[in-house]
RNA sequence: CGGGGCGUAGCUCAGCCUGGUAGAGCACUAGCUUUGGGAGCUAGGGGUCGAGAGUUCGAAUCCCUCCGCCCCGACCA
């Protein structure tokens, strides 16, 4: 059968970068690591930042930028901070360039004094901001977010997963009292978890990261994991509660209301361009990617059947007001977006070109649908009848008055419906002894593996190492402890102590 | 940084073992035909064979060094 992608999810790291290829969404660039986000995959950005930054404010978040330099002994004020991030930091050491024996490098005159380094992340450099904006508890709780670009040395960079830069938001809040701050982390955790299953379709499962998955310098991590078709987690946002390490580090304080002067708590909360790519993961077919209506920078695309014809220009003109009708709908809160794809080129490679990249609805109108009035179609969602594609027709008012608002909120609903069950199919409870776990993740490394919901006693330091090198030994990791949590529990998978807490373990990105 | 694979046209790759001076399919350009749906025929454009040095009369092919990419580890949003 021809698909339009040619490589299928069996072979599912190649059909990843398939599809990121495939769909015009991002490619590699001359720079190690780092991406060119095309159009298509920058659209798709766009309508994440757009909806996601609408949330942030309405939750009483502002808006500011920081440099993206931060002075080396900033990052050297928390001693955990350090020791996480020390290895992944590009560093800027000179301001100049000179041509020495023929060759441009670096002029050794002009060595910076204290080096910059490329935010990673910028707890610091915005804490340092926060030692000088609060004074009082009445500049409490300080709220503020950052649209930017981060640089992380990663050994292995996969487009959209992993890249040495990569785009993101970052929150930074800080509180006068501990409650404060947990109740700030909690809430941006539920705006991600929100925003990724109602606006990525993306079912999540949102939970408490044991210690040694921690934010380097964090009190506490949250995160929202997700499953991909591959049955591998990823951490698709998280949450931390600082408490108030970084404000001792760098002299976040206020004067309360009886007069004495304490530590702020501080939380920061990010999500970034991964969003994209488990987006890929969790929707993309055989035939490449399949977009929520939501997040679609064109939600349905026309394609003209021309066939250089006199009645070429009936079928444009007709083409035309469609167009021109559907974007004055509403769907899912805004208007519709709609695009009539006059590219030269032949119109069969059109059509293939929008199911690659995943248009909710391809809308092919020919010289007959064009003088009769109607529309022919295709759903995105479900592609296919059997191995055929499955044409809809219908006529044009039917359409515009029902059809394509029913069908793109229907297809927004079934891309979630269809990932959720995957996701609650695949969480596997009831394993109680190590065998257990051995024999769920036996076999080959491509072969499909959910996640392990198990019972345990919480352990930390010493005892939690041990329980993290054997997982890593299965090339597992605890993803997270959902914050739902049963009333009674098994003893400790690992230790045999008496059970306090339900965790998830899975292969991950 | 360790282990494996690989760099030849825009893409996917053949040629390399056994050295003789560049190929296929798709894509691209033009023409003709066809067309309710991923068309056919004909003609054409495009490559310092990842880079550098070496062996040789002659190197995509053999040797050396370097660079880059992919997969598997360690690291990670």
């Amino acid at each position: 059968m021809q698909r339009a992608l040619d490589i299928n999810r069996t072979r599912f790291a190649d059909w990843y970068q398939a599809v990121v290829r495939d769909a015009d969404m991002a490619e590699t660039s001359p720079v190690r690591g780092a991406m060119v986000i095309k159009p298509w995959g920058y659209g798709v950005w766009e309508q994440i930042q757009q909806e996601l930054d609408r949330r942030i404010k309405a939750t009483g978040h502002e808006n500011c930028y920081f440099p993206m330099f931060i002075p080396l002994s900033f990052i050297a004020k928390e001693a955990q901070h350090v020791e996480g991030f020390a290895k992944e930091m590009a560093i800027v050491t000179h301001h100049r360039l000179k041509t020495i024996d023929g060759k441009l490098q670096p002029d050794p005159d002009a060595r910076l004094e204290e080096p910059l380094v490329v935010r990673p992340t910028s707890e610091t450099i915005i804490g340092d901001a926060f030692s000088r904006w609060v004074r009082s508890y009445r500049d409490l709780p300080l709220l503020i977010n950052q649209w930017a670009n981060v640089v992380r040395w990663e050994m292995r960079p996969r487009l959209f997963l992993r890249t040495t830069e990569f785009l993101w938001q970052e929150g930074h809040t800080a509180h006068a009292t501990a409650e404060e701050a947990v109740a700030e982390t909690m809430k941006m955790l539920e705006v991600y978890r929100s925003f990724s299953e109602d606006y990525l379709a993306m079912p999540v499962i949102a939970g408490e990261k044991p210690e040694n998955e921690r934010f380097p310098g964090a009190e506490a991590t949250y995160s929202i994991e997700a499953m991909m078709q591959d049955g591998k987690a990823l951490q698709a946002g998280t949450s931390h509660f600082l408490g108030t390490h970084f404000a001792e580090a760098q002299g976040i304080k206020f004067q309360d209301d009886a007069g004495t002067i304490t530590f702020c708590n501080t939380t920061s909360w990010g999500v970034s361009t991964r969003l994209i790519g488990g987006v890929i993961m969790t929707h993309g077919d055989d035939d490449g990617l399949r977009l929520p209506p939501a997040i679609a920078p064109k939600q349905i695309v026309i394609v003209p059947m021309l066939r250089d014809k006199p009645e070429d220009a009936d079928v444009l003109a007709y083409c035309e007001s469609l167009a021109a009708a559907l974007s004055s709908i509403h769907v899912l809160g805004a208007p519709v977006r709609v695009l009539l794809d006059t590219k030269k080129i032949k119109s069969a490679e059109k059509r293939w070109n929008w199911v690659r990249r995943g248009a909710p609805i391809i809308v092919e109108i020919g010289p007959r649908d064009a003088a009769g009035g109607n529309v022919t179609f295709m759903r995105r969602d479900s592609l296919r009848d059997g191995d055929k594609v499955k044409s809809i027709a219908c006529t044009r008012a039917e359409f515009l008055e029902e059809k394509a608002a029913q069908i793109l909120a229907e297809i927004q609903h079934s891309l979630y419906a269809e990932a959720k069950v995957r996701l609650d199919a695949n969480i596997k409870t009831g394993v109680t002894d190590w065998a257990g776990v051995e024999d769920y993740f036996k076999g080959s490394d491509d072969e499909f593996k959910g996640w392990l919901k198990v019972s345990w006693s919480k352990p930390s330091g010493a005892e939690l190492e041990k329980v993290d090198t054997k997982l890593k030994a299965l090339k597992l990791t605890i993803r997270n402890a959902p914050l739902q949590q049963p009333d009674s529990f098994a003893p400790c998978l690992f230790t045999g102590a008496p059970g306090v807490q339900e965790i998830l373990i899975g292969r991950a990105y």
